[in-house]
This record gives structure tokens, C-alpha cells and sequence, in this order.
DNA sequence: GATGAATGAGATTTCATTCAT
DNA sequence: GATGAATGAAATCTCATTCAT
């Protein structure tokens, strides 16, 4: 019986308290596994009381969930524009689809840590459960994406737009995990062009 | 400084008990995230004692980890005639790929725990990090084959066989989490012909 | 290195907001221990803000002192009369302490709280080293009294005056305590020319 | 709605450790107020973890009432011999009492931190609802004295035996902190004689 | 191999006290 | 005087891990 757990209301809390927990958070959570870090550590790293942290958080899967909404917020925040685009023909969706490719690629490149905390800390399973909205809204808007690209015969339409998404996060996802587990050289930008048209290959429609 | 876990010596555990080991791990790490679930449950499960667990896994982490691989083993060993395979030919290497891509996809249907536990409770990073022989070799392996191909001209060759590898796994991890959370209906077996076309699609050679 | 609690400069507070915060303080000290009594619930009682609890009294502790010198001081203003008296004979001991005790009794039985302040949240040996006025001059007076009792040969002079004084009010605060915790049915005023004779036969004189 | 805390099973705990705590119990809480006293301190004092205690122990209320049932416990057992004799005559009763009065004395002389802990931190409301197994025992027979006493009109018969009772433990009380609190000079011992006699007056038959 | 007890660490909560507004 | 937020400290609990038997 396992329940969602609910986003605390951060509204109250002091922006820049919010930054610095928020900075602690990423810096420390991509460091280490959850269960290694104790939250006097992250409330030092933030110069804030460990009360502060419980009054606006609640707990600790609560704060890390939170910063990660956050940060995946603003990845959504990119990807807005290209999400949102109304007139849409043929070229223009692989061309969207690229620039999406493109945001997230570069907002891995800079924020490595995100991905990090994702790769040490995060239960994907719990995560998924979370009431990400920017989450909820993503899916939503790119789902849509893709089932319009379906309808016009440009994307593949043997299998779900589900299926479709899924191919494109786990390309994506897996390209960035290998490049940080390399050891972040190789940077993936410069083959973006490639990169992307292989995941364009696997989702085009085939005549 | 984070060093490797040690995989323990498992060779003197009776197997019997080991087996039962596993499943309770199986079972238990499967359902909820690593720092919900206590070592007792598991030591019940299996109705051994804690001591027991201690003593030949030396850690909660280890004793995860002994547990996937030994699994993760056992989809590697089903891979194996497809990754020994020697005499190899352009047709015979999109074959042996469809192969491991029904091996992998069948694996996970009939064993979504062990997915599950990857899911809700492995931290990829520290997981990366453990000594899996099995791990090992099945890397080794599956990067000549795709390095192979691409000196044959069969695959991409503008990427990394790395790079390929990622294209593949991502893919079908992903594929295998969308089956589980969206509740393991519409297995995916069925559509296996098309969505291994479709990861062929992203690896293959252009012309 | 124990020091004194001050007891804080009350002058300024609002007479009637002092009488507010002191009824809260006897109604809520009386239910329960110290330590689990919250001051919000103080403040929330007396209707006024934590601050001017603060601000007025300086702590928890002071708080509870300074309430309870105040009844307490009700208690001595009453034995006023008997203290000061002046031209005394030995009927006229016997006669005054009788009417000490009787205020007292009176007292407690009117005000039982007070009593159950004294039981359940007042650390005796913390109480004493608090600069309670009234408790000082109270105790100069009586002890003079009972001094010049022993001087006469009224009272008995093979012990102390502190001792007499002991037995005195040992035996007054033990009746009161019995009579609360005996659910403060049987009354002792009613017995009060026995009890006071009982106590009399204890500290006067023995030819 | 308050309830009496139960007294945790201390069988189990190993003698040796369990005389460490008592000992670092009657140390510590005996110099401060219990609010002022911290768990970690008294495991430290004992060194045992803070786990043992609350094992045992359950709570810093019941670690304090456990210690005191304890020592409290000691003085009943030397009481014992005086509470329980059967052939009872007038002469007799009085000699009993005087044992009784002589052995709580000395033995608060030498245990002054038994008292101290009375008065530093104990609330006696929420320790008389402690069910203190000796408590009772030693309530029912010394009340069961008083009442033959009476009987035979050695004692008192114009206020009940509660009442001799409370007396009785009021003086000693209080004579025992009068001594604490004069810095433990004067001993009382040398006195018991003429004390003794003073209390018997309180409480003998008056022809 | 197992069983029981002890320990250290850290999550979480409550609360006195302080500060800024 | 008041209100809201922040802090430090300590109570309490759970659990991985270790030890002794």
C-alpha cells in the first residue's frame, strides 16, 4: 500500500533559504546512496537547523523528491517552447523533437549531478509515484507530441506513442548515465547530430 | 574514496539456504526501496538467522547485490550461445542480436522483480561499481560483437561501440520499466519483431 | 553550580494580564509534570503571546516560581496578623499557631492547586533557592516566633528552632497532600482541634 | 487521563549493568532537574547505549521511578523486621516505631541522594501513582500497625490511622530535608531520641 | 549455524528560547 | 504587545552491524 508522497508547500519558505537547501541537496545527494547521508549534512551544507528542513520538507525522501522536482522543473522549463509549438507539419516535428534532444542533452552535460542523484539516490519506482506537476505536464504535452506525429504518418504507428516515448528516454537517459560513468569526458553535444539521428531512425515511420 | 563491494564467498553456503536467501531477497527487495526494509524480514524470509546473512554477505548492500547478480547471471548465461557465437556474417549478427533481445525481453517478463529491485531499490552508480564477474564477461562479449560489426560495416560507425551498446541497453531497459509500471499488461513479446526493428533502425549502418 | 532563579519585574506587566497568565499557569502546572507541559498552552490559556510570557517572566522555570510565590504570598499575607503580633504570652503562642494553621489549612483546602503545583511540578530543592521575598521574611518571622516560644519554656528547647519549625511544616504539608491524594473528600477543618493539638503535643514543652 | 507508568522487566538485564545505571541514576539525577538531564549523559555515566536503557527502562520517567522503587526498595527491606513482627503489645509498638523512625533516618543519611532525587526531581504525584511493588507492600502493613495500635488504645483514635500515618512520614520527610538542605551538617541521628519522642507525642493516645 | 543482547548512527518529533518584524 | 519563523537540544525509535555464547 504504498502512497505517493505529497510535495511539501515551499511557498513560505525564504527563496534563498530554498536556494541553498536546495544547492545542498544536489551537492550532496549526488554524492553518496541515500541511506549514507544524514540530513545534518545536508542541513550544514544549506546553513540552515535540521527543523527547518523537517518543517518544509517533512522527511527525508521528501527533500531529496523535492529537489529533484525542482531541477527536473527547470529542464521542462527548456523544453517548453518546443512542447508547446501549434502549427506542426513533418519537418517540423523531427525538428522539434531534436531541439528537445538537444535541451536535455545539454542540461545533463551542465547539471551532471542531476542525473547523479538520479543514479544514487533515487528509487525510480518512488519517484515515479511522486506528484511531480512539471512531470505530469511533460508527459502530457510530449505524449501528445508523439501521437500527433503518428497521425500524420511521421512517427512509427505499430506501436504506442507510449512505446515511442520510451525508446527517446531510454536513449537519452542511458547516453548521459554512460557519459558520466565514463567519466564525463566525451561530451555528447558534439555528436548530437548522429546521436539524434539514430533515435530518429528508431521512431520514424518506415515506408 | 568509494570502493567496489566485495562480492562474498558463497561457495560454503549450504544451497539450498542460498536459494532460499535469494528468493527472500527477491521478493522483498522488490517491493520496497532499500532503506524500508530490514535485514530481519529478509533473515525470516529465508527462515535463517541474521548471523547467517552476516556471515556470508557480510552487508545489507552486498546481500542485494550477490542476489542481482546472481540473477542478472542467469539472463546472461541464457545470452551466452549468442555471444559466443564465432563465425559471424552481416545476417547472422542482426539474428544474434534479436536473439539477446528476446532473451532479455522474455527474462524480464518472467522475472519483472528482478527489474522491480533495480527500479525501487539499486542505486545504478554503486551497482556499476560491484565486482559482477558475470557482469564483466557479458561487457566484454557484447562490446566485440558490436565492434565487430561495425568493422564489418554492418553497424553505425560514427559512434562508439559504446555508444551503441548504450542505444541497445537504454532501450531495453526502458521498454521493460514501461511494461512494469504501466502494470505488466500488453507484455511486450508480442511486439518484439517490431520494436527489435526498431532498435535496429538506431544502431544499424546507414547508407 | 546552581544558582538562583531571579524572579523577574512583574511591575510593568498589565495587572489584569498578570492575573490571566497566573490562573493559567495554577490550572495548567496542576494537571501535570513540568516537563510536559507546554508554554504555548500557558500562553494560549492566558491569552496572551509567548513573547510576553518571555518578555515578563524570562523562562518556563521562572514562570512556574513566580506564579506560585504569588499564592504563596496570598498565604503568608493571611498569617500576616499572627507573625507580627507582639506582646506575647505562652496562651497566646499556642493561640497564634493555632490560627497559622487553620489559614493554612483553610488555605489549601480553597486552593488545592496550589498544593498539586507543589506535588506535581515543583522541584522542592530548585523552589527553595528561588528568591522568593515573602518566603524569606515568612521564615525570619516565624522561626522568631518559635525562638522566643522556646525562650519562654513553652516550647520544647532540646531541639532547634529550625527543627521545630520542620515538624510544623512537615506535618502541614503532609495533611494537605494526604487529603488531595485521598481525593480531598474528608475535609480537615473539621479535625482541625485535634490535628492542631496533635502537632502541639509534638513541639511544646514536656515537663 | 493519566496513567501510571509501568515499571519495565528488569529480570533480563544483566545485574551488574543494571547496578551501573542505578548507581549513575542516583549520581546524576539527584544533582539536577529531571528536565535539565539528559539520557546520554546517565548511558554515559553507566557505560551502556542509550538503547539499553530505553530497552529496559522505556522511558527517562521510568528509568527515574525504577531507580527510586529501587533504593526505596532497600530502605522497606530494612524496615522489614519491624513492620512484620506479630505478637504485638503496647510497649512493643512504640519500641517498633522508634526502630522504624531510626532506620528510614539512617539510611537518608547515608543515602542523602535518595532524598535529593525526592526533591530535585521527583513529582510525587505522578511516583505515588508508580506501582511500586514494595510501595504498596510497606503502605498495607505499617497502616495495619497504626490500626492495632489504635485498637488497642496505644495510639491515638481521633483521626484515622491515614492520618498517624501522615505524621509520620510528613516529620521524617521533612526532618530528612531540612538536614539536605542545612548542607548535611548536624546529623539527625544523634537527636533520635528526643525527635523520636516528639513525633510519638504527635500521635500517642492522650489520656 | 544459531540465538540473544548491545551498540552506534541517524530519522523524526517536540519544545524552550530567541529574533525579526 | 504580538506574530511568525528559526534554532538547538534532547526524547524516542528503528536498524545495520557486532559480539558472545
Amino acid at each position: 500500500m504504498q502512497t505517493a508522497i505529497a510535495l511539501p508547500d515551499l511557498k513560505k519558505l525564504d527563496p534563498d533559504t530554498r536556494i541553498r537547501i536546495e544547492a545542498a541537496v544536489l551537492d550532496i545527494f549526488s554524492t553518496r546512496e541515500f541511506h549514507r547521508i544524514g540530513l545534518i549534512e545536508i542541513a550544514r551544507g544549506a546553513s540552515v537547523s535540521l527543523q527547518t528542513i523537517y518543517k518544509y520538507y517533512g522527511s527525508k525522501e521528501a527533500l531529496l523528491f523535492s529537489g529533484l522536482d525542482s531541477w527536473l522543473g527547470q529542464l521542462v522549463t527548456q523544453m517548453g517552447p518546443y512542447l508547446q509549438a501549434n502549427g506542426l507539419d513533418n519537418a517540423d516535428l523531427k525538428q522539434r523533437l531534436r531541439s528537445l534532444f538537444d535541451v536535455a542533452i545539454d542540461f545533463f552535460e551542465r547539471n551532471p549531478k542531476v542525473m547523479q542523484i538520479v543514479m544514487s539516490s533515487v528509487y525510480l519506482n518512488t519517484w515515479r509515484r511522486t506528484a511531480g506537476h512539471q512531470n505530469r505536464d511533460f508527459y502530457a504535452a510530449i505524449t501528445r507530441m508523439f501521437a500527433q506525429g503518428q497521425a500524420q504518418g511521421v512517427l512509427n504507428r505499430q506501436v504506442s506513442d507510449q512505446v515511442l516515448l520510451d525508446y527517446c528516454i531510454g536513449i537519452v537517459v542511458r547516453l548521459v548515465q554512460g557519459y558520466i560513468s565514463r567519466g564525463m569526458n566525451e561530451p555528447l553535444m558534439p555528436q548530437a547530430n548522429e546521436l539524434f539521428e539514430m533515435l530518429w531512425q528508431a521512431i520514424a515511420a518506415r515506408h
